[in-house]
DNA sequence: TATGAATGAGCGTTCATTCAT
DNA sequence: CATGAATGAACGCTCATTCAT
């Protein structure tokens, strides 16, 4: 029996422990906020004794960390596999807004995982952290190639008015708790792109 | 001994120690957030003791609702004063992108003051906060109004397109620490409207 | 009934609370050590409750030196009271000796209480903490004074083996649990002194 | 496969591990204390994994007797070659009295490692530790020795006073960074076996 | 034997809130 | 009205010790 590349070794030891508490960590940030979010509740969740969670992260700070690393390579990934499913750049561009869209519901209750993370790390530290403002960065970096693309001189401005809209909808839509605020911005700059 | 009913006391006291506490607490809230704001830190800034905050509020979720109170106040006031000062809509829809586009190095710096405590408020109770929703309301009824006085069937669409602007600007100015990116974004908006 | 001129206020509350936590403390500390003894415990000894400490010693730090200022004190009032009470030089350094001596029951159990608080303090911070230094300091100069009164040019020198001689003798009493370690050393060094 | 007894085993391994965890041990007792001594840091300078550590010690108190032991063996071993180096009681003495003076700049640093170790490890436990307090037992019972070789009736109170300033000068030397206290009292005790 | 991982009790500290005067 | 003092629950974090392999 030979042992399936997907799982992690054959010590059938460590399910994941550190994943888990990433994980666990990122679900309450986004749902309670940094700083009503207390290292017991990421154990629970986690269903990790509290003690343990020392072992793998030294601060709250390093889970925090861990948790924008963790984002970081989601919307990384989520670009890439955009970039690989679409060729033209107005594709690719609705496939993001698409995407945003697509989790309209959760972000009227809780606000935008990355936007509200953002928010609330900028009180914690007098000096801005670089990987927390990757966290915008990224995308709009990407859309401003996607705008390039299209021949328009203008692509940086265009892909803060873009990141900026969804952000600002997030915001609108979690303070309303109306998931239709997001989709409906949605919709619009989805027009807008196809008009450009 | 002709005390003049309006002044407060014979006593040189200073005048208004709720209203110092309640100004104390929004710029605080403001800077720290609310979780990081500690009620000493604001009777220290108020230069009130400490156990004389809880004779003006009860609790700590009281001067966060006073604060909340005095921002609705404060908007409200501003929409009026170009109600007042600009007769055509699209001159006073001008004043509004003028007004917030003013305060972009203050937003680079704490990110707008109604965005950020209408994301932290998300996350402190269950249930959404009405008066909190009302600073996001409030501007948007107001842009609405505009709107739909030049005519647009579409007005309340965009109104909260431009709310998202400024909220989502300012969230990205200030995850940059870049306040052009909240000044330059008022620009466009501003031509956009006078392409309307 | 007149407000007795010892009694602290006429405020019948605050019965020297924070004397009771510092008297705790220079106790527990001489008992159990600066690391082994907690702020419950010394909260405890002064039934004071835990959350109170701080309002009267923002850190463990705190407390310990205001022990140490607490030793200070107590070194400086009993040498300015030997002054007050003895004339001669010799007759100065054997009342300090016989002070000395008359604690031998309890340094044989926990140490010099400044010895051993020297000792501690060393190995909690990078640098030498000069208020630690002043405990041995004191004593030091001030029978390098009565020294120099006998005429001594090395009085330095013999302030230094006179301190060494009673913090080292301490030490061995302590070690091996034998107060007449320290109490016929005392004997040794008063003949010494008379036979200078 | 001829492996040798006396060879650890054929794996390369750096032999002694229980050595090195003494001597790690040792070393960090005397510059941090028993208390702000971690099994880790032990593990870490003795590159050792932590949990490999308890396959040697049982406990942690089982580290420090190991420590103790090492050092009364150091102790016996630099007594016994000075008996081996030198004849006369005079220059047994002046002999050890060089082997204190020789450590001031390390016990200036970090007090004597005996003296400290028998200080903190006296508030450890309620019951003195005759292993600890072979520490000072055996010097001093050497050098009474040698006093009574001179022919002194009075050999055990000289040895007590020769270990006491030993012991007190470091403490002093030690609370006041500085070496010098302790190299010339030993100057001095050099004189004064001189003079016996 | 060897070792990374696990565990839980406890520490110093913070803070919203209450109380006595 | 005013205020210094009091209170206790909880937080982030440490560490000696144990466990599974």
């Amino acid at each position: 029996m030979t042992d399936s590349p997907s799982s992690p070794a054959a010590t059938a030891r460590r399910p994941g422990k550190r994943e888990r508490l990433v994980a666990a960590a990122a679900q309450l940030l986004h749902q309670q906020g940094t700083e009503r979010t207390t290292l017991a509740d990421i154990a629970k969740v986690a269903d990790v004794p509290v003690g343990n969670v020392y072992y793998y992260f030294k601060t709250k700070d390093d889970i925090i960390a861990a948790v924008i690393e963790a984002h970081t390579r989601q919307i990384t990934t989520t670009l890439a596999s955009i970039d690989t499913e679409h060729r033209s750049p107005k594709s690719r561009l609705k496939a993001l807004v698409r995407e945003f869209a697509a989790q309209s519901e959760i972000v009227a209750q809780y606000g935008c995982p990355f936007g509200s993370l953002c928010s609330e790390l900028d009180k914690r530290a007098e000096e801005p952290i670089p990987a927390v403002a990757a966290l915008m960065r990224l995308p709009i970096e990407w859309a401003e190639k996607q705008f390039r693309s299209l021949g328009r001189p203008d692509a940086h401005d265009l892909a803060l008015d873009l990141m900026a809209a969804y952000e600002g909808s997030a915001l609108l839509a979690n303070t309303m708790r109306d998931p239709g605020i997001l989709s409906e911005a949605a919709l619009r700059v989805d027009r807008w792109i196809d008009a450009l």
